[in-house]
DNA sequence: ATACAAATGCAACATTATTGTATTTAGAAA
DNA sequence: TTTCTAAATACAATAATGTTGCATTTGTAT
């Protein structure tokens, strides 16, 4: 599920990462940690809406380049944010798993655990990153549709 | 290459789809055809600069809707959009092909031959449709960036 | 030729993202 | 503890992308 980490870890994470600690900061960690989907810029926004909006894109993008969390597109091209799992440094990510959109809630979930078979690319093509998509119904949704609802 | 059509090609495309034969829409496809790669929105804009921006994505619109291009979002989370080789009809696209996305020219490939491995999923995800990302060099690239230049 | 639905063009607006700068603050140094 | 400063935040302005409503124009069927 969700990766437990208290206060104290994530400022902890910001200090390793030359970085102040300060509320916003603490508040966008603790929130992306505490779910197990990718957060969607527009729901940061809105939970987040006491902080500056524009104090948010910097969040997310130091964040980012430290290596702390990634950035995905949805199927509708809306930036969404998750926590990187594998061992991402500064400006070199490894964050290539496999992600998966629901098309009934929306959620983008991370799926680490998945290895991305090798792909053969016509001549010429020069692959350096791979990333999958998929989308269709996550756990919770499927079982809503199915059975006596969750 | 670059599927070859000529303007009477165009025309029989939009009136099998029912829409009426327009300016605007045989130009957006006619540069969409000549194209090997998708075109991003941007560009698309700057191009076709003396058509409305609104009729264009109204263009664009209804060309996915018909099954005659698709929408793909590049690693910046720019909209593309690419001619649909496969089967696609209305409302029911069969795009799920590899999009190679070029570090260098920022281009993105439709690479249909390829075809995309089964995969295995958690159990409760249901998967309905799959698309890979690459990213890297394409072939134009790759060759400017080893030897003597193109 | 006429008529009408469809398509375009234009204006207004919404959302997402970026840039510049003044103010505030975390954390180091004194 | 107080002082100092670079870093971070807040605010204002602007850009880029996308949508909605409506008046005008146009393709095409009759
Ligand atoms: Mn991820
Ligand atoms: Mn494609
Ligand atoms: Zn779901
Ligand atoms: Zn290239």
């Amino acid at each position: 599920m969700a990766q437990v980490k208290n206060n104290y870890q994530f400022e902890d994470m910001l200090q390793k990462h030359n970085l102040k600690k300060t509320a916003p900061r603490l508040r966008v960690l603790s929130m992306m940690y505490s779910k197990n989907t990718a957060t969607s810029q527009p729901d940061l926004e809105s939970v987040m809406n006491d902080i500056d909006r524009v104090t948010l894109y910097r969040i997310l993008n130091v964040f980012e380049e430290k290596g702390i969390i990634h950035k995905v597109f949805d199927l509708n091209g809306t930036a969404n944010y998750a926590v990187c799992h594998s061992d991402c440094q500064e400006n070199h990510h490894h964050d290539e798993h496999l992600h998966f959109n629901c098309t009934a809630c929306k959620n983008v979930y991370c799926l680490n655990e998945l290895n991305i078979p090798k792909l053969t690319l016509p001549a010429g093509f020069e692959p350096q990153a791979f990333t999958i998509y998929a989308s269709g119904l996550c756990p919770k949704c499927s079982k809503k549709g199915t059975a006596k609802t969750n």
